[in-house]
DNA sequence: TTGTATGCGTTATCAC
DNA sequence: GTGATAACGCATACAA
């Protein structure tokens, strides 16, 4: 027998309406000495409104949905970590579903998460396309795609994505500028766009030495350090001079590190490793991992942001557009140079980093 | 201007009650000719059924809530990931809260989702009591207590954890085996029972070879590799005769591994090392983490699966108790010696990995 | 200022 | 087998 508003009323001998006044702070005002019998009521019935109840009513759920293609992926943990913080701070409850490269699953959250009335969707897509943009446009749910860029979005309320190509570039230049001449690349699925990007920027950085990036020197695997490791052993075998790696994750990067010390070479003074992410952990391996960090959490804040203005104004006025939401926000990237370059590796201690961290 | 059931009943020229029972197969029978033109004006019009108002009806939200203390750290997204895939497959949606070793944080979020009506909750405690186990109880909602064994929970439907003292052991034993003598320990907070078990199980396997294990040789950080990196440093430094550490999770192993090679020392040559956990992470770092292993999956498996048990049983029997809810279920662990501690490195491909992985 | 009444979209209990 | 109707708990417009 779950305690109601009407309880809470009949103690504080008033009408049900006074209390959601005094609960929600209005619209209406009420009497001080009202309110104090009524707040009095609901501590002592220990009664805790029915958000359940509140979002039919108000047509609002105060929730967002997050489909991520796997929360145990560290990057997207961390992307994931961000997302939460943000919707947590705004007053938001987070609904997370792993796609896990299935977009049959993905496709499955975010009908999911319609029928349950998020008031806004996240999605980092697993696929080449959104398979869901159909119905996300036709229930009207603002949503924003998230770290992969990807065609076919009419409805997206925004797309936030790091400058994938020239993170390619500023990782193989900087090998470039160790002296490396021949630089391999470990690449991810290429129906994603953002590895696709960062091969370029390989290329890119290569072509403008006078150097030919050869489909020799490449490897497609899924983002998987255990792949990696066994694509990177492939390459290093099947391509013996290489002095050089581009891997366009740091999860794969740790699998590369791994096929390095099966093969019994060393890294960074056999071959130099540069990645791609800036996860937490790269600056813990052995050697630092150097990468090109991208800003996670902006990324995520942002993408909150954008997503929760969409539903603002969805609110107000649901026939307007943000400016151009097809437009995706490019955010930049920064080389973080440790030791698998041949950099110096840069000791960060634990209290350095809990002073000067995240916020 | 949503689609309702009003409309589909409207179009198909029968009542809306009728939509009910084709959508939910009852609980009554309909038509097959009605149930044909119903079917024809749900697809005519897209219409999808309201959650929200189903879930204020039924009382029931077909969501349970998790609150885990960090989701960027593997273990515990490996937990997570668990726990989502047996809720997806039981049809639940998931609320995702981090509590980040904030205990307000937690109260907070576990009050939200009881305020959200989910069907249950599955908690990895961030402190040492719950302080929310009062509201809890009072609200009737079952919940489940996730890998770390705590006190005062009079209202949990169970509490699922690992072995953590004769991992401990199983660790410690098996450095001994390898002829290390001088086995130091890196562990987690205090408060965490995990830990001082796992500890526990340390001072059990060298006491019962003759060796004591002073304090001296024991060092207390926070679960974080940059945290346990500088532990271990101060560590090995301040006892120059040490052969052996023990960490009690996998994240911290991390750290010393790092602190290792900052030091110069080589592992497993000059300093061996056992962990405990299991996380996928630890089979491809460099050397390989021999660590004593949890069963992540079937823990949540478990976790996830007592939870909705208790959820039917409220449903029919509001009374009714399982056995004994307070005794922990305690789930077996495993070693899994690799390279850090002297044992052969073995490689584990990804193709052997994905035949034989999960599920 | 306060109480009353209606509706949000579903589900389930009614008579028919 | 079918259609009307009440209720879930809350928010608010409206009458008092």
């Amino acid at each position: 027998m779950p305690v109601t508003r009407r309880d809470v009323a009949k103690l504080a001998g008033t009408s049900p309406a006074v209390v959601s006044y005094v609960l929600n702070g209005g619209p209406r005002g009420v009497a001080p000495e009202t309110r104090e019998r009524v707040l009095a009521a609901i501590e002592e019935l220990g009664y805790r409104p029915n958000r359940i109840a509140a979002s039919l009513r108000r047509n609002r759920t105060m929730t967002i949905g997050l489909v991520v293609p796997d929360n145990t992926n560290p990057y997207f943990a961390e992307l994931a970590h961000a997302v939460e913080d943000a919707a947590f701070d705004a007053g938001y409850t987070l609904l997370l579903g792993n796609a896990g490269s299935d977009v049959k699953r993905e496709t499955s959250y975010v009908r999911t998460f319609l029928d349950s009335r998020v008031d806004g969707l996240v999605l980092i897509p697993s696929g080449e396309v959104v398979a869901s943009a159909g119905e996300l446009a036709e229930s009207g749910t603002p949503w924003v795609v998230l770290d992969r860029l990807v065609d076919h979005v009419d409805g997206v309320a925004g797309q936030l994505v790091s400058d994938n190509r020239h993170g390619g570039r500023l990782a193989t230049e900087h090998l470039l500028w160790h002296g490396r001449t021949r630089i391999g690349c470990i690449t991810g699925p290429g129906h994603v766009a953002n590895f696709n990007e960062r091969v370029l920027g390989w290329r890119d950085a290569l072509g403008g030495n006078g150097r030919d990036a050869t489909a020799a020197a490449l490897r497609e695997t899924e983002i998987s350090r255990f792949a990696a490791r066994d694509a990177a052993r492939d390459l290093l075998q099947a391509t013996p001079g290489i002095d050089g790696v581009f891997a366009v994750t740091d999860e794969q990067a740790l699998g590369v590190l791994r096929a390095l010390m099966e093969l019994g070479l060393r890294c960074p003074d056999d071959v130099a490793l540069v990645s791609f992410d800036g996860i937490d952990a790269s600056s813990l391996t052995t050697p630092g991992l150097s990468t090109v960090g991208q800003s996670i959490r902006e990324l995520a804040t942002s993408g909150v942001s954008v997503l929760l203005d969409a539903i603002e104004r969805d609110d107000d006025a649901p026939a307007e557009r943000a400016a151009d939401p097809a437009r995706p926000l490019v955010f930049p990237v920064h080389l973080t140079p440790r030791g698998s370059c041949g950099c110096p590796d840069v000791f960060e201690s634990a209290t350095r980093r809990d002073t000067g961290g995240r916020r």
